[in-house]
DNA sequence: CATAGAAATGATAATGGTTTTCATTTCGGC
DNA sequence: GCCGAAATGAAAACCATTATCATTTCTATG
């Protein structure tokens, strides 16, 4: 085997510090709104960063899980996600035009849940809630 | 050449009244809660009854479409479809053990997505609400 | 009754997002 | 330098859903 010529960078912890992680947050970052795993993908690839599809859907589920995305799934049933501006529970009110999104508290929303569960009995309740709907941009 | 005979367009009656419209209708009465095309399909065959799968995808898409059936998407992404005793809008709170599910109203949710949307300057607001739990039933 | 044309059906193949597999690479520590 | 654990990623497997298309079923009509 040939001698390795160059070593990439990447120094320090290695979960959080590998060049695929850092090139996935920052293309998070730089989505305005929901994306997907594929989108995401693209976008690297566009960057020139060179992370295989299978990291990407790996960090997003792990990222998910750890409660540092959001993700929600389409219509197709495709998962989409979004870095999380707060680790508080929210929902979203995406646009269905151009993805963007804004973070909304749900304060009615669990109060009705946890009423309405309880009229009828049910126990450890959870919820989904997403709001779908024309930014002021794509409006008109 | 003859004359190209037009033919009525054939009534909606047959559509309905299809053996496998009916077994597939009887099946969806008989499932108490959500349930997926393929156990569906698995529990026609169960019957007896010979329905291929891709006619039980196609009537619940078009009863779906119609509104005849109320169509909602797990965790996994499986489209889980549940007969509709209501016309009306509604939500449902589904029990994440034994798949029963009540119907519930949402006069909140939808006043609380409408000012929310309103508030952000979104406009043509839909939403999607469902609520999971354990049922009395499997809760204790 | 025969018959044509339509709708409906269903076996099969194709789709496509997501997950698994598994061999390889990377990197910290000794 | 070397070992082992963690990470990576190309390719294959998964699997619900859809599309294809040949065949069957039904209905109206001559």
């Amino acid at each position: 085997m040939r001698t390795v010529t160059t070593q990439q960078p990447a120094r320090g912890s290695r979960a959080r510090g590998t060049r695929q992680a850092q090139a996935l947050a920052a293309a998070l970052g730089s989505m305005p709104g929901f994306t997907s795993a594929q989108e995401i993908h693209a976008e690297l690839r566009r960057k020139g960063e060179q992370v295989g599809l299978t990291t990407v859907y790996r960090h997003l589920q792990a990222l998910s899980e750890a409660g540092d995305v959001d993700a929600i799934r389409d219509d197709n049933g495709e998962i989409l996600y979004r870095r999380c501006e707060t680790t508080a529970h929210h929902h979203h009110l995406t646009c269905r035009s151009c993805g963007r999104s804004v973070e909304v508290e749900g304060k009615a929303v669990e109060q009705w849940s946890e009423r309405v569960a309880t009229e009828a009995g049910f126990t450890e309740v959870g919820h989904t809630v997403e709001l779908f709907g024309l930014c002021p941009d794509c409006g008109s």
